[in-house]
DNA sequence: TTTCAAATGCGAATGATTTGCATTTGCAAT
DNA sequence: ATTGCAAATGCAAATCATTCGCATTTGAAA
């Protein structure tokens, strides 16, 4: 039986985070939900649905999960990121312990990897780019995997 | 005055790189010369405009750019970026000395960082991926610029 | 040469994302 | 509380980069 501390609620989780200068509406609570509780990046449409599931009784337009995406990105919240392999963008907090990927060229298969380049980013950007304020990253590796290698 | 030496023509450089098992076509070979052309990652449109001027009296389909590009990529010739501010996609040789870039959420100013973690990268993929083949890389760091910043 | 799978041109389809506009809503100032 | 209004939303249509189907052409192996 696991034994899973809840020690804040949503509502104090975005009350804490939530990004100045943003109207607080209930769309945007809503993905922020959604974004918050994902374990991995996930897609606009992804979102449209997951809101969709848990709030049958609420009316949602897809291009308001757009635009609201849009705004979190704008304000730093939240990383973009679009695979050369895949046709959607997909999207996680900026604050979120992330991974990075491998991706197959052939399968397409994403293997999460460990090297995340942050501190030789920051080193680099206090450097050669002062005043520049980073909010997120993306990385991601090209290749073949083991398999479709052996092939 | 510039004293650049023309070592060796692009039919030789063609020749020296091109991928195993690409047929060789007029069309790809257009395609590869202007990517071997070209400073910095650019878009399948970029590559169309370049080809239509440099050969006028030449037919040309867009969707064979894409085609090829995808072939090229598949092979682990070229790397695709798609950055999360622009809306089309941009190819560059795998093996071209690059540059990744720090992007302006606000303005969209790309400035290109020094930072390269490929090091860090093949380090760890061969301790906890071991049998990838990497071919190429992608790394964006998004934020704010110094400009948009003060604002 | 001949042969044929692979590549191309062309035009139409796809589908993620964006946009215009009428309506609604958060919230700051009464 | 109520009001006023800029900002946000729903909806449907538009955009536009990219992909696909198919008839024709072509590279290169035999």
């Amino acid at each position: 039986m696991s034994c899973k501390i809840h020690a804040e609620s949503y509502n104090e989780i975005i009350e804490r985070n939530w990004p100045a200068g943003i109207k607080k509406t209930r769309q945007r609570m809503d993905i922020f939900e959604i974004l918050y509780a994902s374990e991995n990046p996930i897609s606009a449409n992804d979102i449209f649905v997951a809101i969709t599931r848990s709030h049958p009784q609420e009316m949602y337009a897809i291009s308001t999960i757009y635009r609201n995406l849009l705004a979190f990105e704008k304000a730093g919240v939240i990383t973009k990121h679009v695979l050369s392999t895949e046709d959607n963008a997909v999207y996680e907090l900026s604050s979120r312990r992330h991974h990075h990927y491998a991706v197959c060229l052939l399968c397409h298969k994403k293997f999460p990897i460990n090297a995340c380049p942050l501190h030789i980013i920051e080193e680099d950007i206090d450097n050669s780019l002062p005043g520049f304020e980073i909010t997120g990253h993306t990385l991601e590796v090209y290749g073949y995997c083991k398999d479709c290698k052996s092939e």
